[in-house]
DNA sequence: TTGAAAGCGCTAACAG
DNA sequence: CTGTTAGCGCTTTCAA
């Protein structure tokens, strides 16, 4: 491997001289023009590249943005990498990715740690146990982002889809619809985005003079397993019969497809159904599946425009949130 | 930020000293008892953790594995990050992921720069255009393990599906069925994994002296869009009207479902359908789409194994590659 | 049983 | 216009 050190040894010059000339300081330091072209030319033709390490470490920059996802699977992480993957790199930054798994500790863990390697910046999908983290991140005046939700009173920026907003719009479209007995399949994530779409699936009921009862309402485990989810919802649709179903998420949706496919259901006829979060597979399944979609893009430039902007100006702007609006797709199961 | 530094000023003693006491050296060093509890308690109270920058350069290990990818969605993907990190954080590695968003020139840059940060190993999902960049590493003496796919000729250790057996042993279901005009779906994808799908189907037909023809063969581009995708398929089965057609990546299965979809056609009435790669979606589409399952959590535990392997092991085990085998899921679709 | 010191590769004052 | 030098925080040899 070859360092700054051997291509100023090589060339009978200092080191710095060579840094300033690699570092693109070359005329701000009046490094000549000769001397500059020279050791731009033994350093390609050596293979010279920089050891990141060594930079990080006297720097302190590590021109890296981690993105922390508790799952790596997931169409909204994808999608979202994608987008700001690119967005990044226009910017000069390139993107890790880590997942925390599900582990409340291991998210700790895993901050703790990209904090250690010096990153950047931090784009952060929270998750339920993550707060204490973030706020030492906050009082390290990291600059982070979070998306998809976000811990109320924590004075950290986030951009999400509005919640409430688009589960009433989902629900008012079935009431409109006629649709009178309609249930709500959730989970039992403690966090803001799905506390908004129970208190909008509520409050729409609500105005609507429909009885709110908690009979409707299924709240599954969210570390319970596919099957086990499957099983409890195909259970409670039999039980209660709904006229229409709302998924509070789009794996929710998958798996109540396959309850309702597994008791012989036929959607719209015997069940309406509309899921919050669009897939590609809502599309493809006959008939067609009405859902709310998050503009995931948008989540993902919003974000990293954010997240750049808190990293370049050391003023901090402390825009605290932004939501941007979903948008439902009407299809053949409603 | 508390250093080594701070805490040995803080009790009086050199730097070194804690160093030893902090990683777990202090029996070796024969730190007496009362100084190692001195330390760790002080380092505890005061929040040490040690600057990872720092121990990379001076020791240029990481601990982190980095997982090189073409495109971090994908289904394939998201089954092997979740096993290759629970594995990797066993052995006390960290993942992180990498994507060279299909885009040859990147995946270089990517892999430089995941050799400047000093990471330890690569798992690489290899696509066409990195085998420079991977041989560098292998000139470099870096562990890796390539997964998925390979490069004929070269030295790196890879472990993947029977591609040439798995869709052997879905032609053989088909024409076992009675299906005597097949089509093949298959991507422009320049590496072996695919070739030998084509290989197979080619092989399968000939073996049963069914007349292969190039017209039955649709070899879509990888780069085209969903839409183009979908309606390059359309166009090929509405022409060719095939009795049933084999997907040759999970992908194209999806694709392809729309398009037969949007064709009218049902299945398996009009057409019979097999896929390379199981999906979820694959069994809840009615009426159950069979396919050829890769066993991705045993080529992910394999890799792994093989990665840490090569990290421990000086001694080069160069066992070349390991194929895995596939498993056929039948459903109603065939 | 502990400490001093060198040095990983790079940057950036500060001096020439 | 270019060179010297002092570290960034840590490990590890060698000395005490």
């Amino acid at each position: 491997v070859v360092s700054i050190k051997d291509i100023a040894k090589k060339l009978g010059v200092s080191p710095s001289t060579v840094s300033f000339v690699l570092n693109g300081k070359a005329k701000e330091m009046r490094i000549s023009a000769e001397m500059t072209k020279k050791i731009q030319q033994t350093a390609e033709d050596a293979g010279y590249h920089p050891n990141q390490v060594a930079v990080s470490l006297r720097t302190g920059k590590s021109r890296i943005i981690a993105l922390i996802v508790d799952t790596i699977s997931g169409s909204f992480f994808s999608s979202l990498a994608r987008t700001i993957e690119q967005e990044a790199q226009d910017s000069g930054y390139r993107v890790i990715y880590c997942s925390t798994g599900n582990n409340i500790k291991k998210g700790g863990d895993l901050i703790q740690m990209m904090h250690q390697y010096q990153v950047d910046g931090y784009l952060i999908i929270p998750s339920a146990g993550m707060e204490k983290d973030i706020e030492l991140l906050l009082d390290k005046n990291k600059p982070l982002v979070l998306m998809d939700s976000y811990f109320p009173g924590m004075a950290a920026p986030y951009v999400l889809v509005d919640n409430y907003g688009g589960v009433t719009q989902g629900m008012e479209h079935l009431i409109q619809k006629g649709y009178k007995k309609i249930a709500f399949v959730c989970n039992d994530v403690d966090m803001v985005q799905m506390h908004e779409r129970k208190k909008a699936y509520e409050a729409t009921l609500r105005k609507h003079k429909l009885r709110f009862s908690r009979q409707l309402m299924c709240e599954t485990k969210y570390t319970a397993s596919k099957e086990e989810v499957v099983n409890t919802l195909k259970v409670f649709l039999e039980k209660n019969k709904p006229e229409a179903v709302f998924f509070a998420a789009n794996y929710l949706g998958v798996y109540g497809l396959e309850s309702i496919k597994s008791l012989g259901w036929s959607i719209p006829k015997d069940i309406a159904v509309v899921c919050f979060d669009d897939l590609d597979i809502f599309n493809l399944y006959p008939p067609g599946i009405t859902s709310i979609r998050q503009p995931i893009e948008e989540i993902a430039k919003k974000a990293i425009q954010l997240l750049l902007q808190l990293m370049n100006d050391s003023s901090k702007p402390k825009k605290k949130g932004v939501q941007l609006e979903p948008q439902m797709i009407l299809r053949q199961s409603t």
